[in-house]
RNA sequence: CGCGGGGUGGAGCAGUCCGGUAGCUCGUUGGGCUCAUAACCCAAAGGUCGCAGGUUCAAAUCCUGCCCCCGCAACCA
């Protein structure tokens, strides 16, 4: 039987700069979502990459003194550049794309060329303010103090011949259909009070200001407008108008796309009315997330707040970055990241709770049977609840996980870690295993104890991969008792099991000491 | 009156749709335990729920007005 498909993209990352934590959050929710899919039995597809065309990259390289391509290449592809960053972070995607691939290209020049024939795109005037130096249109809105917002000099008012997008033909359609693919809703309210009520006007998709994007074949000193280049990233990665894939059938419409709040619009407006004028199906859904602001402020270079996910992974270690940005923040709002947060975070739930839980339980087991339990057994009126709570988690989990609510999905583990931590004061083994006539009882309170470690592990692996992989090592559990099936029920962790004492997986840390060296590290 | 979100014990948040003894995590204080990573467990202290009115037997929750913070406003996860 063929497998039911799951396809989740993240944006295509600007390579202008390295990225940051914000760029790495959205990231790690994709994976942990890609990872929880395959668990799940889905044959996943999950896109990732680069939109590396635009005025502002051609800037740059000439800054740099290099050709456009590359600088791209070299924050892309160099060291510690973004490949590496995902390589660090251990984020599984399955294909990644860049704007500058041959392939992207051809199918950009396809789409753009289908859109003429058919009317959607036309050649119109573009009217607007210009700054002859600069070489650039700016928008009202954009200008400071009536001037060029780059250069500080008069900007007057200029046209010149380009290509729109017939955008305001579809804003019908899309006002009837947005609530049903986009979220959260404040989102929804958003894009309908601010674009679409007012009405949708046609979009200016093609620029002559500068030379870095994709050519207009018909039409030489033309090039794409970065965003139809860009969002058409989600198709043509599946081979849609160029022969080097052919999996659009099979993955195409999108299950979601992960973006943030900042380009919702165009997610959620332009690029449905580009599928709407190529007459494709839609994307399931378009979920836009919050921001992580750093002590209150968006984080940016000029506030000299941007946080380095590399120097955060290499001194916490990976997986508890990528815990502590889904536990903390609600993915739909704004989140507020500190150093602080960070630390007790990863003391309070990795360290203390379940880290501890796993030390202690597998030290007692090592201590009192040598490491494997006999399969003797004997129950006590302490094991109803706990064995309860264990058996019910993944219904609960799962429930938060198909909405994206990796916080949630996270709460309900670390409820049943902590009733673990709070049944073994319940059940005081080191008293049961003074008396050699309570063995039985010992042995069962240890099983449910590494049983419910397990379950608990297992929902955890598509947030910490390599941390949960040690766990297992340590409880022994190994292959099937590793996936989802086996957490449905209690009691799948065979009787006689053994354990493997190891490292501290989560080490506890000092907070003083670590804000100090972070404070020192970055700024 | 451009639009959206937010203002809840020291900190960070949930609760607001469908009014009814204000909840969670961290921190603080006291106690317990000794298997464990000075971790774990129990208990306590701590809040005029942004401000002012209104509706109601009853308002964090509904209504009106106002103040403050953040974001969007057609190139920034």
């Amino acid at each position: 039987m063929e497998k039911e498909t799951f396809y989740i993209s993240t944006p295509i990352y600007y390579p202008s700069d390295k990225l940051h934590i914000g760029h790495t959050y959205c990231t790690v929710a994709a994976d942990t979502m890609a990872r929880y899919k395959r668990m799940r039995g889905y044959d996943v597809m999950f896109l990732t990459g680069t939109d590396e065309h635009g005025m502002k990259i051609e800037e740059k390289a000439k800054a740099a003194g290099v050709s456009p391509k590359q600088f791209v290449d070299d924050i892309i592809c160099g060291d510690g550049g973004i490949l590496d960053l995902w390589k660090l972070m251990n984020i599984s995607y399955d294909r990644f794309i860049r704007t500058t691939d041959d392939y992207h290209e051809e199918s950009i020049q396809y789409i753009f060329r289908t859109l003429y024939e058919k009317g959607d795109i036309y050649k119109g005037i573009y009217k607007g303010l210009y700054c002859t130096p600069c070489e650039s249109f700016w928008t009202e809105s954009q200008l400071s103090d009536g001037k060029c917002p780059d250069c500080g000099r008069e900007v007057k008012y200029a046209e010149e011949e380009a290509y729109f997008f017939r955008q305001s033909k579809y804003a019908d359609r899309i006002k009837e259909l947005i609530s049903g693919y986009l979220d959260p809703q404040s989102r929804v309210n958003e894009m309908m009070n601010n674009f679409l009520l007012p009405g949708l006007e046609d979009i200016c998709v093609s620029r002559t200001t500068f030379s870095w994007g994709v050519p207009v074949d018909f039409d030489p000193g033309h090039v794409v407008y970065v965003w139809v280049d860009a969002l058409s990233n989600y198709i043509t990665a599946l081979g849609y108008g160029n022969g080097k894939y052919n999996d659009f059938d099979k993955y195409w419409p999108c299950d979601v796309h992960f973006v943030g709040k900042e380009i919702v619009r165009l997610h959620s407006i332009l690029w449905i009315a580009m599928l709407m004028a190529l007459d494709l199906p839609l994307p399931k859904r378009v979920y836009g997330h919050g921001w992580l602001l750093f002590d209150g402020d968006k984080m940016s270079k000029s506030k000299g707040n941007v946080k380095d996910p590399v120097i955060l992974a290499e001194r916490y270690g990976v997986d508890a970055l990528r815990f502590f940005l889904l536990r903390e923040f609600t993915f739909g709002s704004d989140g507020n990241f500190t150093n602080e947060l960070l630390i007790s975070r990863i003391n309070a739930d990795l360290a203390n709770d379940l880290g501890n839980l796993v030390s202690r339980t597998v030290a007692m087991v090592d201590k009192y049977f040598d490491g494997a339990l006999p399969p003797d057994r004997l129950a006590g009126s302490e094991d109803d609840d706990i064995i309860g709570v264990a058996s019910s988690l993944f219904g609960a989990y799962e429930s938060h996980m198909e909405r994206f609510a990796f916080q949630q999905a996270l709460a309900e583990v670390f409820k049943v870690t902590s009733r673990a931590n709070k049944y073994i004061d319940e059940t005081a083994p080191w008293a049961l295993a003074k008396d050699e006539s309570n063995r039985s009882r010992l042995a069962t309170v240890l099983y449910n104890l590494l049983e419910t470690i397990r379950i608990c592990v297992v929902l955890l692996r598509p947030f910490m991969p390599d941390s949960c992989a040690e766990i297992f090592k340590q409880i022994g559990a190994q292959g099937e008792l590793t996936e989802f099936e086996s957490v449905r029920s209690f009691g799948a962790l065979p009787e006689c099991c053994s354990v493997m004492k190891g490292d501290i997986v989560f080490p506890r840390l000092d907070l003083a000491k670590e804000l100090e060296a972070l404070a020192k590290g970055e700024g």
